[in-house]
DNA sequence: TTATCTGCAAAAACTTTGCCTCATA
DNA sequence: TATGAGGCAAAGTTTTTGCAGATAA
């Protein structure tokens, strides 16, 4: 794996932010620096990061959003207004990898889906 | 909501088996009895369905997945094979909502992704 | 130098929608 | 019989792919 802008720029991106973007987000944000990138690019090297688990994919309302912190943790998608948020609650993870049996988890996903603390307003 | 044919058999179809079907596979079974049936009817009553929280719906590889049991449990997604399995450990969604604070969850979604029993030999 | 990566354009895959007809209630 | 649902075809969205030229090592 080559190191190139456009790698390191998607990369940047992703740490800097907190909001979970889409391919199509990061294109538009990194485009401001790298005007000549394409979204095919992005997507390229979104997926070679997500397979190298350097970066999080996670697949919600029928697109791939993306997250540069890897630990442990959880997300909340609001059904109303779609914002993704983070949950750190190791211990949820820990509990759900401790029950399971047979099937060798390489990793867990959880999502809640329900009503932002904004949107219960 | 209207009782039709196309409706009690899909239905019927996602009850019956536990292989967690998309719209395509449950549109093939269920064209078997209902020659006539088109893929839009398929998905406008799955999609349907799961709003009325009648199925589950995972979404999983970049495609939906269906599921007539919409009891609490995970799923096992192995990462070789492709195949979706049930884990029914009711105490992880518990735990999970337990530790969750500033939002109302309607639902958890948990997914271990993995190699699953036969993959591992 | 050479193998990998990017930009561009086109294709692919999955899902939704519009419109008209049919059938349930 | 009135309205919701289905069939058909087309469109929409998101993501992937092939190819030729550019670039990192």
């Amino acid at each position: 794996m080559r190191k190139t802008i456009q790698k390191a720029k998607i990369q940047e991106c992703l740490c800097s932010v907190k909001t979970h973007p889409t391919a199509e987000l990061v294109y538009k944000e990194v485009k401001k620096e790298i005007p000549q990138i394409t979204l095919a690019t992005v997507y390229r090297n979104l997926n070679q990061m997500a397979k190298e688990r350097k970066v999080l994919r996670l697949e919600i309302n029928k697109e791939y959003h993306y997250d540069g912190d890897i630990t442990n943790h959880q997300h909340c998608v609001c059904e109303k207004c779609g914002e993704i948020t983070d949950l750190f609650k190791q211990e949820i993870n820990d509990f759900a990898l401790e029950k399971i049996t047979n099937f060798k988890p390489s990793s867990v996903t959880i999502i809640f889906e329900g009503i932002c603390f904004h949107c219960q307003k």
